[in-house]
DNA sequence: ATATCTTGTCACCACACAGTGACTTGAGCG
DNA sequence: CGCTCAAGTCACTGTGTGGTGACAAGATAT
């Protein structure tokens, strides 16, 4: 026993962290997050206050939604505006597809119960994109008659969606998989996927295109 | 007492709907099962097994993905693919809003445990846009560049996860919403968006467009 | 009417859970 | 040293859960 108060309390982030990225948020108990964390229950309720408190703590300490950074047009496109949205939106997808944290936290803001964890999302990945779009706009000429937010909202809100399915779906068929109609989890669903995301954002975007 | 097997049984799964369309297939218990349905919980397990057997048979006895049929063009469009594609997103966009059963069978799909409504559901869902595009296609010329099934696999998705925020945040924030950057469930902000699918399927799917 | 089968009721078990009070151990300080 | 206070341990209560076995009530057939 390290007899350390922030050391076993980080323990206790560490540990929810862990099982709620694991086995999801409806898994979270006082007991099984203490043998995990390797300490005494009580210690849960003596500096959280109980679970509602560790939530919070995990929703203001640790990072929910995935950040991503408006580079400096190093990667390898053409520098328009498609490009840029279109490498963003794949960067977020990465990163989401990624941490499975994030994912828990994105499913865990739609269950009806109330929990610390949704609006900590929610938060995270409006600011996250209200941030990229004001830089986009700074960077690029956007034509006037398109809503870029709600584009990116939109386009974001798929991602997210495939993202989930897929972290849903891959433990169990792993390997035999009967492919269903359209799985963009699967390498040649994600190839159409992509395609259509540059289809559009050109067709939208692009100046010539209008 | 009705002493009748069916009745009871159809009891079962209507409060077993119920439950999990207000409260989430998560707090869905036998013991709390029983009372709503009026009958003793021994009669769950006889007649089905257990709590699994009875998400079984709601996923095959009830609707967990709108059915949206292909309309015969009597809508106010102007018969375009386009115009097509859109309504039909915004005819599931009403169906998946207005049912709750719905909702939550698409949220429990993106839960890590394994229940039986996530594959009736991802069932259901493709099974329903396999029939749609199929109809699409025979009736308008779709430009061999477009990948129709992604297409609409894309923006179903983006608007599958705007109603499940919607109905996750509608019971909280009634009324006094703080209105954050961007919000589809506000009739602004679904202006937006029914404003963006309209740029989006016209931009790629209307003929003069390439 | 008596026997039988089904439908429904009740009592019970073992277990996991959240939460609390009383306790022991250790570190720091006079 | 001994005092004090925080850090950590243990034991316990009450409650809700899934699940099972024994039994009562109503229907049906011979």
């Amino acid at each position: 026993m390290t007899r350390d108060r922030f050391a076993t309390r980080a323990a206790i982030i560490n540990s929810a962290a862990a099982i709620v990225a694991s086995h999801g948020i409806a898994h979270l108990g006082v007991n099984a997050l203490a043998v995990a964390a390797g300490c005494d229950k009580v210690l849960i309720y003596r500096y959280f206050g109980g679970l509602d408190g560790v939530l919070e703590a995990l929703g203001t300490e640790r990072m929910l939604w995935p950040r991503v950074e408006l580079s400096v047009e190093e990667n390898g496109g053409d520098g328009s505006l498609a490009e840029a949205v279109q490498s963003l939106l794949l960067e977020e997808w990465a990163a989401l597809s990624g941490g499975a944290l994030m994912l828990q936290s994105a499913v865990s803001e739609l269950e009806a119960a109330t929990n610390s964890l949704a609006p900590a999302t929610a938060e995270q990945r409006e600011e996250q994109h209200a941030k990229l779009i004001a830089g986009l706009k700074t960077e690029h000429r956007v034509p006037p008659y398109v809503d870029l937010a709600a584009l990116i909202e939109l386009l974001s809100a798929a991602l997210t969606m495939f993202a989930l399915r897929a972290a849903q779906s891959s433990p169990d068929r792993r390997g035999a998989a009967p492919s269903p109609r359209f799985d963009p989890a699967a390498p040649a669903g994600w190839r159409r996927i992509e395609k259509l995301l540059g289809a559009m954002t050109r067709a939208l975007l692009d100046a010539d295109g209008h």
